[in-house]
DNA sequence: ATTTTTTTTTAGGTGCGACTAAATTATATT
DNA sequence: AATATAATTTAGTCGCACCTAAAAAAAAAT
């Protein structure tokens, strides 16, 4: 079978996530995702292409393969499910359970997840509004896009974030931006892409930063 | 603090399990129990005394501190709460969990072990009649013994198992020897001391191997 | 089209936790 | 008490996943 350390677990999710179609992946982006150096990821991605995880071939960048990418879906799926029973059964905070997932993920056994899938009622979001990879690793499409790429004057209501660090979520918590509300956009600044934004009646600004952290769903 | 690699932490796991007082525990003992090679063990020995996990000289065996008890009762602890949730929560077998409990007892959070334990109600046994320590290592004092061990004419009740495979498990389902069952033990056989027994009316026969990994409370 | 800068790879090294084979010490036997 | 056996330790390797420093290739700037 494909029996994966955690370590080359870690780099096919981090492959994952860097995917864009048609573009290969640097080198450098995944030791920047990964918190690691270039050497260590060049080794690495060797392994992981003997094992027809990923194409490789030097200086070109990476590609990862169907089986890679199917991989990827699993340690993130539990990864997914992991954060919903620590947020909706164990009553921790969204921001609380990332870096428990991140060693939950790991745990091997279909049995254990398929459980787990089930005693949660195959949810199809985690907490943080990140889609749930089914069994067959299919996920719900996501029709949202960052608070720094609406345009003023438009009502959104939140759906999910991109960053998922404890730092971030306590930051949107003291400014009541969680998941499930609304507001509306009223003005961007130009020198600093700063936002504007009037929810639950109160104007209140968001750094560039922030924006562009933040995933809404557009209200009409 | 005392962050320990997973293996420090089957090495402590093995050294409380193989422990009894007045005696230092062998590296044989321990490099069987953990499945490997005698020279491996004395290495980490000395990792762990240097860490003053426990108290090693040559040749000597090896006792645990204060502190190496306690941390092999944290992970003890864990163990134990996730094989109760994977049983009672998940729906698995009790010879499905020792597995994925062994690598679940691994997981740093102290947080997550709290908040496990009160979703679980605060167990005080796991699905294989082990106590469950608490919070402060304590755990419920067990008066049980091997069915090897009691006399012939008496009742009592199963308690619990020595074993924890999944192999010697299935066998006891089979036989209908399970937890909270009670029997008669009619006569133990001179040669090879294997067991006869009644449950339910039946009269069985189980070997030497299994009688010494059934635990049982004494019923007057 | 060169040169400079950035990215990527290679070469060589480290710590961890395992291993084998050989040496040493302790224990048991005669 | 001497010897045989068993337990333990030492010495030397290995694979994994990381590292630094230096070389090589690709991309960007002049």
């Amino acid at each position: 079978m494909s029996n994966l350390s955690i370590s080359e677990e870690n780099y096919l999710k981090a492959i994952f996530h860097l995917y864009k179609p048609g573009e290969g992946i640097g080198t450098n982006a995944i030791a920047r995702h990964l918190d690691t150096k270039p050497a260590s990821v060049t080794e690495m991605l060797k392994k992981l292409a003997d094992k027809k995880l990923l194409t490789y071939e030097k200086y070109q960048g990476v590609i990862p393969t169907r089986k890679g990418f199917t991989l990827a879906l699993v340690v993130i799926r539990k990864h997914r499910l992991w954060e919903y029973f620590l947020v909706e059964k164990l009553k921790l905070k969204w921001d609380e359970v990332h870096e428990i997932a991140e060693q939950l993920e790991h745990i091997q056994s279909d049995l254990l997840v398929e459980q787990l899938d089930a005693f949660l009622g195959f949810p199809k979001l985690d907490p943080h509004g990140d889609p749930i990879p089914d069994k067959e690793g299919k996920m719900c499409a996501m029709n949202c896009c960052c608070v720094s790429e609406i345009k003023p004057n438009s009502n959104a209501r939140i759906f999910g974030v991109k960053n998922h660090t404890s730092a971030f979520l306590k930051h949107l918590e003291k400014l009541n931006l969680t998941i499930g509300k609304t507001f509306t956009l009223v003005n961007r600044n130009d020198f600093d892409q700063s936002v504007e934004l009037v929810l639950n009646k109160q104007t209140m600004h968001i750094s560039k930063e922030v924006a562009e952290n933040i995933l809404v769903e557009k209200l009409k």
